[in-house]
DNA sequence: GTCTATAAATGGATAGAC
DNA sequence: GTCTATCCATTTATAGAC
């Protein structure tokens, strides 16, 4: 239950090792069909090695999570788009969303997570707070900041995010989830974006214009 | 590989008997912590009977997602929607959407198939057809109408239908889905419902209005 | 801390009687 | 078709030497 290494083990140390391995395999297998064996093989390092940093492979996977979450791509965005118009801005988050839930290392985190949910609770709230969440207040602060420039006629900014990352998402990232298509070309990409942004800002369009 | 039974087994069959009690099970606990003793178990029926009818596990999950995706809530509101004016064909379309992704068998079911995507492959693509394909294909049409009929002024109807589903889902979903939030109230689901079909008739309105 | 080897348990699938 | 009992592979976790 207790976490015994730093979210970011420092790079090249046996922990790091064994992060990295459970991350790949974990990714592109599953989480219950990756087994201790197969970490400790892949990190080359011994199972019971493995055991003395990591107590469970419960507690591994949580440390995985928390590692991937932790260096998010979204980070460094806000505060150019708070100084953009509305539209500029909505377009930078917007591409900055779609080509993160787009990689395949968000879609094979979110569907673990997703899968695990029932089994490990606390997992999800963890995940949630180390990423959607701290991406979530950030659109809200500049929903709001764009409703006090009177450019976009936003009365309920928590709503406003809801449904902004809602057409972001679509059914585009279904499908990725599901592997029923290929990831968009980044053109491709950019075309729905500027889609829900147009759309968008119709909707919140001030009454005088 | 082979389908055993047929799609929906008839009522109190053996077969019957084990589809209930592995979709019970399954929605619960997840795929891979479901044994097939517990399925025989919860069943009243012995683990030889158990794969006398369904060859594998395997094969038991596909024929309970193809059973729970056979009865659709959506399946009656189309020929409804069509004849109402588009601002309350898509309430009806969102009402009945909504209520049905924030129902806790939808929701064990999406979260379980993501978490064997990786593993069977086939399984994805057997639950989007008999599921969310269909529904997409239906409304996709409304959307069509509603464009012919000057009502919307839609020009590409699979983005169209693609934001809507967005706007309906947004973040309620995936709260749902990572059980981070209680399922909203009737009266939770129409406001956010509404809200979501003021967004799409005000960005998709006609020029002339 | 790290390894090899192994314990202990679980789970998917089957054999053979009725 | 259904049952009881069992096989065999896999997997988590640990014991004990270095």
């Amino acid at each position: 239950m207790t976490t015994l290494v730093a979210p970011t083990p420092e790079a090249g140390s046996k922990p790091a090792q064994i992060m990295d391995a459970a991350g790949t395999l974990f990714l592109e297998h599953g989480y219950s069909a990756v087994s201790m064996d197969a970490v400790a093989k892949k990190a080359n390092v011994s199972k019971a090695t493995l055991y003395a940093h990591f107590g469970s492979k419960e507690e591994l996977f949580r440390a995985m999570v928390a590692c991937e979450c932790a260096n998010s791509v979204m980070a460094g965005i806000w505060d150019d788009a708070m100084r953009l118009p509305a539209a500029d801005g909505l377009r930078l988050i917007g591409r900055t969303f779609v080509r993160f839930i787009a990689s395949p290392k968000a879609l094979g985190l979110y569907r673990m997570v997703l899968g695990e949910v029932l089994r490990q609770p606390q997992l999800a709230q963890a995940f949630y707070d180390s990423g959607p969440a701290e991406t979530f207040q950030r659109a809200r602060q500049f929903m709001s900041h764009m409703a006090e420039r009177g450019e976009l006629a936003i009365t309920d900014c928590d709503l406003a995010t809801h449904q902004f990352f809602g057409l972001l998402k679509a059914n585009m990232h279904m499908k990725l989830l599901l592997c029923l298509s290929e990831r968009p070309s980044d053109a491709d990409l950019e075309r729905f974006v500027d889609a829900a942004v147009d759309l968008f800002v119709k909707g919140y369009a001030p009454a005088g214009r």
